[in-house]
DNA sequence: ACTGGCGGGACCGCCCGTTCGT
DNA sequence: ACGAACGGGCGGTCCCGCCAGT
């Protein structure tokens, strides 16, 4: 028996499905209770596996959080990075893009909402929390009250929509949370 | 460990701040952690008593979060029940509405909002979650998808702004956050 | 105040009818529970005070079971210790006392049966537990094995049936329960 | 912390014998010490394992009570229940038929016999004890007083001598606990 | 690739005991 | 004589992580 050498990622071995029927699990129970609320053995037992199972090809437990949100986190960075946000006119472009981005990894947007999620991750790029960066990329230069509260306000329009909204239409979800977030931004 | 001075607790009658110096420790300590991530034993360190003086008090844990929670979960229920929302214009009256009672218990909305909040309370009155209960108030008699998205986009809008602004002028925040809110409601 | 100084048995002040209702609960929560099950709130609930008075009037714990059953075992060490049992029919006029004194002590004899009750009392005189010295005393110098099974069957016969026949007169209690000692340690 | 030998628990294979060794700690334990007085960690100690090991294999606490006695309750039930008692021979055969299931299973009737064993056992089959149950077979049509103490005296010399002789030869117990449950019940 | 067995840690709940105050 | 408040400790449960084995 070969012991494989599990890489970074985890053993890439013969039945690569089992890793998704485990993310996928994670996916939904993630979201329905909350990252910290889930156990292994929950997972295992609502995937038909053991605990020692699910350890295995994730380990440690974090690294199901990582590997669920690090696409999403990773385009956030990749995508919004690069824009500019000197203007007003710029960071109104931003804000369309960040919504489009929401709705691309619109499945995972809810987990990273969750206080558990975005705030508690170690380790993934910088110390400040992905939604404190956001916000600041819709600041100017000197924010005044008024402009930090828009600012929250338009984020949380487009991120509380992105999420609760995995019902609706994708596209319907990307106009309208655009128009919203804006809409707030610009009040 | 600490012997702290008597004269801080007061020696005469019973010591009733000890209730509220806990409950405000524990506000501060949900707010930043979330209530599962938080133990008696953390809220305990930080009032400056045992574990055992805190379950005292607030018995069982949940209690905590109920006696935190419930004066806003009430005003919800009791301001915002009886207001119509038959028409447009009531809608966004409502929708003003709903920042105010937000704005003014600010201080804890951050613990509703999480998921563990709102979403996982059991037995507070209702059985669904305040959340859906008030989108469901935004929407018209037969609700399209945009209709959904941009209820959502509202009370995101509110929820996030007012939760997100503890630092700021409270005035500021429910004027913002009303518009914001309203903007995206109209967008 | 005169901090009147509590002698070994409890302080005796102004409300000795509080000890006895005390004693009276405790009585009838450890015949019903047993011992280690019943604790100082059940008992306080129970008359009607809080677990400190309880603590204030019986400390520590054990003291309640010591007042409740040495008046028990006080009879049995002062009337059948100066009883000869040298020969057989010495030792089933033993037996016959020990049920008399048994019935006397009936409303007590369930706790004292009771594992916890018996085994654990410490430091109540010697070391080993009163049943077992019972027992030796209804052997013969060389006991055979039938010898030591009859005398646990006599004890037991007469134990179970006083503290299982609470509800039924004292008098056929004291009769019938002498006579099966007897007849069992005969057979 | 005492790295056990290797060779002792055997490379190959699982370990089925840990159950083995916990139940018999904890008979031993449960007869010394009661199954109140009893902690998993005491159990733990005794195997020469940790409390969590322990509660791997017995989950919850209760399940090793139920493990250790429901050989016996099963027996109790089984070979007793078809019994007929209409007459008072077939009481006397019961009784004889009792001491024999007693005997089989004297190593847990200690445990059933204490309060909190038999007693208080908490869905094992009927709602009333089965020590009541047991009685109410010995008893006529219409009881008189006198026939419920000898019933009760019948049931304690047979538990009793059975369960403080375990350093008996069985045979021995057999037919001297027979003797003497029926001399009480004849007396 | 997957499992059973087991360790270590943390948390909540409970209980006894004590001190201060009345 | 009694109550409110609080401390220290333990018991049972749950969870993650590790190891040997297959």
């Amino acid at each position: 028996v070969t012991t494989a050498t599990p890489g970074a990622t985890g053993p890439s071995g013969t039945e690569p499905d089992t890793r998704a029927r485990i993310l996928d699990s994670a996916r939904r129970l993630f979201l329905a209770r909350g990252y910290a609320a889930t156990s292994l053995s929950d997972i295992a037992t609502d995937v038909g596996l053991t605990k020692t199972a699910v350890a295995y090809h994730f380990h440690p437990k974090e690294r199901l959080l990582v590997e669920l949100v690090s696409p999403a986190l990773a385009d956030l960075a990749a995508e919004l990075g690069p824009l500019p946000t000197g203007t007003r006119a710029q960071r109104r472009a931003f804000l369309r893009h960040l919504v489009a981005v929401l709705v691309r990894h619109r499945d995972v947007i809810g987990i990273l909402a969750s206080d558990t999620g975005l705030l508690a991750l170690p380790a993934l790029g910088g110390s400040p929390p992905p939604r404190d960066l956001l916000v600041a990329r819709l600041l100017p230069a000197r924010p005044t009250p008024p402009d930090v509260v828009r600012a929250w306000s338009a984020v949380g329009a487009a991120q509380v929509a992105v999420a609760r909204s995995l019902d609706q239409p994708e596209d319907v979800v990307r106009t309208v949370a655009t128009a919203a977030a804006l809409a707030a931004y610009d009040s």
